[in-house]
DNA sequence: CAGAAATAATGAAATTTTATTTCATAATTT
DNA sequence: AAATTATGAAATAAAATTTCATTATTTCTG
């Protein structure tokens, strides 16, 4: 744990002295890690061992250890949190916050799934007759991308984004026929219907939601990616780019589990959009 | 700039002894901020004299300042770095690179993003009679979520990922149009003639694309992302994520410039949904 | 509730550890 | 061979820690 944090917490486990010295580091900690453990104790009206004492209380070897802590903590000053946007910020500050808070989830989306279900999911899709993809509103957009992804595969891939199409096909589905789900909040009604089609239909059903969601519950693989909630402007946000990082995943397991010489086939699809484009000069 | 970075590039300035030192550090970093200046000596078998002149020649003041630094570099040991999959990755570690590659994307395309033209590009898009927004391939992706978000702001939006309708919707535009042309390599002949067409049409062009390419300079705007490429597997995946996290950043831009009796309104568009959803228990 | 006893907190001084400086010598370059 | 640079042993200085006596605080007792 941060040590500032730890320190903020432990405050009121402190004697009166050893207060003293945690509101002075706190009040500057960028100063303290170039002070001397004479100059803090100064700095605080105490005396050394006592500042001595109270590194020790906070679990580090003596004050060189701690400064260490601390200027640990004070590197990339807590990298990626989720900052909400302020109704006052400039360009510049509303842009940071978003990249961080994007970022932020990205990293909590990664701490929730599990190596795992990926690992099984890749398993089914490489062996599916065929793969569709499902999604509705944002979701559209994750599927949208994973056919983008999968069609370079040279395997059947479908995408819907309309609730009749997604249940005509979630009926026509059958046994070896993947079928991935993706909702953010795993409540929409007919997605939750066209899974539960599907699975009646003998499809495997792969739902990219949040743990423990009514979809997630008709799923037979379930990878969740649970970020915190986009409250912020009543939009997706932070959670579709989460999607997406995951369908990277999928794509990418895919492709490694099929072998070197079907990386190469990619790179034609890819050199075959050549005539299409500018030349690059460099 | 990181002290480890730092002792690689002038790991030839560096005497012999010095040098030895050096090895040690970039050896085992970790194991070095735990060590006096006497271990570390015995380790390289050098004199502790040599150590602390190694300090200083870094610009450090001395050996516990050099620690400090030291700590600080390997404090979230280099956040977020491009790692490329390997081969032989398990999922757990293909999952954990490409994550860490995506949010390493978005913080270089944070850098290279200019607040003013945010500022500039979200003016004219409050004002525009009609925003467009024309992708293809992986950035149809982007174009279909800028769409998605921008509809709910009760403005006139389209969004076409075709190369016919692009072209059309390009020639009847007009003076107070915004066409949004989002393109990672800004190479792809179609888009730069539709961008160009637009243009003489009167529309005003902002391009979503990387600084310099055929595409940049035909925009009124450029709103330059650049990624590093994604060569990994073929596939655009960064580039487009940096992308959306920009609509994210436009949106925002937009509904803060419209002020809060708007944003009620975006509530309402997402509560419409809400008779479409099971409801949560909690 | 006063006052004694026990406990905890604190800092002065001594000690120990760690880092730095000085300077003589060795290695390298000119 | 002379000049320069690099290096480490030893001395010194600085910083941190320990010890221990003193002071403050709490708890107990009549």
């Amino acid at each position: 744990m941060n040590i500032l944090e730890k320190i903020t917490n432990e405050l009121d486990m402190l004697s009166k002295s050893e207060r003293k010295v945690a509101e002075v580091i706190l009040a500057s900690p960028g100063t303290v890690i170039h002070s001397s453990i004479a100059a803090l104790a100064k700095q605080a009206n105490i005396s050394e061992p006592t500042v001595n004492r109270f590194c020790r209380r906070l679990d580090t070897k003596g004050y060189p250890d701690f400064k260490l802590h601390l200027a640990q903590s004070l590197a990339n000053g807590t990298p990626y949190v989720n900052r909400h946007v302020d109704e006052n910020d400039t360009a510049d500050e509303y842009t940071s916050k978003i990249f961080e808070s994007t970022m932020a989830s990205l990293e909590l989306a990664r701490k929730s799934l599990d190596a795992n279900d990926i690992n099984r999911s890749v398993d089914l899709l490489t062996q599916a007759n065929k793969i569709s993809f499902f999604g509705l509103g944002a979701s559209a957009i994750v599927a949208h991308d994973a056919q983008n992804k999968f069609f370079r595969f040279n395997v059947p891939v479908v995408y819907f984004d309309d609730i009749l199409m997604q249940r005509m096909s979630a009926i026509n589905s059958r046994q070896g026929d993947v079928v991935v789900v993706i909702s953010h909040t795993g409540r929409t009604k007919s997605l939750v219907e066209v899974a539960s089609l599907a699975k009646e239909n003998d499809a495997t059903v792969i739902g990219i939601t949040t743990t423990g969601t009514p979809l997630a519950k008709e799923c037979n693989i379930v990878l969740s990616v649970d970020v915190s909630e986009d409250t912020d402007l009543y939009m997706p946000m932070s959670s579709r780019i989460a999607q997406l990082a995951l369908i990277d995943v999928l794509a990418t397991g895919f492709t490694l589990r099929r072998g070197s010489k079907f990386r190469d086939n990619l790179k034609k699809v890819k050199d075959s959009l050549r005539s299409s484009r500018f030349e690059r000069k460099d």
